[in-house]
DNA sequence: ACAATAGGTGTACGGCGTACACCTGGTCAA
DNA sequence: TTGACCAGGTGTACGCCGTACACCTATTGT
């Protein structure tokens, strides 16, 4: 019957996308092969492109899946906890799908989740009384913060030998006495992190709440870009 | 006697790496192969390897030799001016090259020029009376912005045709009526602005001059992150 | 009953990073 | 002077990549 004839289930661009999801997940969006897909899926590489055009936009259609599990907006909040509910909604989002904000970032064009997504938060802010005006200087000022990440400068994914890690540090402080002495200071303050010994969550957070009150002070004393420097 | 000797100079770890920002700033990092080098310097390939260990270091090398042009710090000014200075000056730079943002972004380890770039500006935050914790927090919140950039979200380089454009803004405008808005609202603000239609050294600036202000703010408080949430 | 078509297959091409064996010309100790 | 050494450029080859193109096959609408 119908369980001998689908042997397996048919492809389709949903499935091909969500297929494509769930094993970045798990190797790496630099990993991520039409090879190694089609053969997750249990074809051939070429079968894919009947239901995506090319590789480019299949990441383009993984983003907007990611994209779409945001949380959708909460009305009859004010700008401000409707703005932050929203990012740190995004932000959950990309710490499931870290390979996101790489994508994100390395496509050329945004996709439609994505500015579908842009133009809620913008009209978030319109709805707290912001110009159009300084609305576009500040939806810039977020940067990539409004879909919920920084980049990182510097990713140390793999935990080291301890005695490596501390003749490590002996020599960065040495070159680096600055960097060394943050480090050292950021480790004090939360001996619970062992990691990069600083806590990523409070420093989203810790920037995102200084530019939404920026953003509010400049709101309250009706600033605007006519009388800009140059 | 000289000249016929050296019928090509002869390659060096110095020039291969200038062939590479000179090339990479032509051809952009995503087209930037080993091959393309060699032949740039009129080369066989595998020639590269006895100067470079591999491409990623290979990159990260050129990322070095373009740090090294930020201009170096002011001494005898009050944290805030110096900080703009440097980070204005890392801008520049990075806006002659392109293509290093995404590099250093790519990378999973700091270049140590970049590493003694940071030490740099957390010294200037230091000497300006920052606790090495208010430093540590306002360095993540500045994010890649104290290296000269920001990530742009969708990047269109190439101009197109103004009925196109019109047709595609009709589109855009339907679909999302608050990105349209903010966008119509950027255009009038600036008319002389004709591409993207907004002023991306404006919005930088924008977004850095309210991080200061926040930064000193919160230091003129003494604030500490000793009572925070969690 | 049959043509059309959607969707999976197989082969092949050009480009990539780079391992490995090789060669060549200059340097330096004996 | 000679011969070993070796820094540095060469040639070939391997396995991976995206994807063009021709092909086959099962379903479907007429």
């Amino acid at each position: 019957m119908a369980e001998s004839t689908l042997r397996r289930a048919p492809l389709s661009r949903d499935r091909v996308l969500h297929a494509a999801v769930s094993l970045t997940d798990v190797i790496g969006i630099e990993s991520l092969s039409m090879r190694k897909l089609a053969q997750d899926l249990g074809v051939v590489p070429m079968a894919l492109y009947k239901h995506v055009a090319n590789k480019d936009e299949l990441v383009g259609g993984m983003v907007d899946v990611v994209v779409a599990e945001i949380d959708p907006p909460e009305h009859g909040t004010a700008w401000k906890p409707a703005v932050r509910q929203r990012v740190l909604s995004a932000r959950r989002t990309m710490l499931r799908h870290p390979w996101v904000s790489r994508a994100i970032e390395t496509r050329q064009a945004p996709t439609p989740a994505v500015l579908a997504y842009l133009d809620s938060v913008i009209g978030m802010f319109r709805a707290g009384g912001f110009s159009a005006d300084l609305t576009h200087h500040v939806m810039h000022a977020m940067g990539s913060r409004v879909l919920g990440f920084t980049q990182e400068l510097f990713t140390s994914p793999e935990p080291v030998d301890p005695a490596v890690h501390a003749a490590a540090a002996r020599e960065l402080a040495a070159a680096y006495p600055n960097v060394a002495e943050m480090a050292l200071a950021a480790a004090h303050e939360d001996a619970s992190i062992v990691g990069s010994g600083c806590d990523d969550q409070f420093e989203f957070e810790f920037a995102l709440e200084l530019l939404l009150d920026g953003f509010e002070r400049l709101h309250e004393r009706r600033w605007t870009s006519a009388a800009r420097a140059r």
